[in-house]
DNA sequence: TACGAATAAAATTCAGACGG
DNA sequence: CCGTCTGAATTTTATTCGTA
């Protein structure tokens, strides 16, 4: 719960929001903000208001709007510069099919996304940061299915086992997987693969190019 | 000196926040 | 919605280290 007064006017705004630094943010840059508002801080400038905040909630079950209505009821309503005496609010809304369909239409080009080839601001990299225990990814454990494909993905070099006289016995997509095959460790793959050399006086291990 | 274990480095996926 | 971002988790590959 929130209010933006003009000390000048002895005017008010009420308003209330999920995400209080977001909110203002769009007042103070004007966009999706109350007109009133808005032509009252381009007359008087933003130094002649103050913002003052009501009530304070962080749980989700609390109603903000009701607590919002009763707050505009407290205040003779032309002393606001609210436009409706009923607070009311989006959160929950979601998107029609024909909507997203036409958000999916105009992003198929790429170049057309609004942060396409931008930078985020320092403030969006710190809510963005989630170093230790923040982190979504924190004590979790990754599925069978993405550690293929990160194997899949990081393994860009076959490699091709071949005995002594050159013959070819086997591909494969890593220097583990080989590792496995020959029960052996992949450290000394790796050394075999680098030197040449012929290992267990067998085998000759070479980069594989199909 | 040669091996494997341990560790480091680089690269990748994931989940989640931001924001037009 | 989806492009721009992050850090954790995880993988492959490269390097270091102790042991026989």
């Amino acid at each position: 719960m929130i209010n933006i007064s003009n000390l000048i006017k002895r005017k008010e705004y009420i308003g209330s929001s999920k995400d209080l630094y977001q909110r203002l943010l769009d007042h103070l840059k004007g966009r999706d903000s109350n007109i009133r508002l808005q032509r009252s801080i381009a007359k008087y400038g933003i130094e002649s208001f103050i913002f003052v905040i009501y009530y304070w909630y962080k749980d989700p079950a609390v109603i903000l709007t009701d607590i919002e209505t009763e707050v505009i009821k407290s205040f003779p309503f032309e002393d606001l510069y609210n436009f409706k005496k009923e607070a009311n609010s989006s959160l929950g809304y979601k998107h029609t099919i024909k909507a997203i369909r036409k958000m999916k239409l105009r992003l198929k080009d790429k170049t057309k996304h609004p942060m396409y080839g931008k930078k985020h601001s320092i403030f969006a990299l710190g809510k963005i940061s989630k170093p230790g225990v923040k982190n979504p990814m924190f004590n979790k454990k990754h599925t069978i299915e993405t550690k293929k494909k990160m194997s899949l993905a990081k393994s860009k070099t076959p490699l091709a086992l071949y005995n002594k006289n050159n013959n070819l016995i086997k591909t494969f997509t890593n220097q583990v997987e080989l590792a496995q095959y020959l029960n052996i460790s992949k450290s000394t793959i790796g050394r075999y693969l680098k030197s040449g050399n012929i290992l267990l006086d067998k085998f000759i291990i070479r980069k594989f190019k199909e």
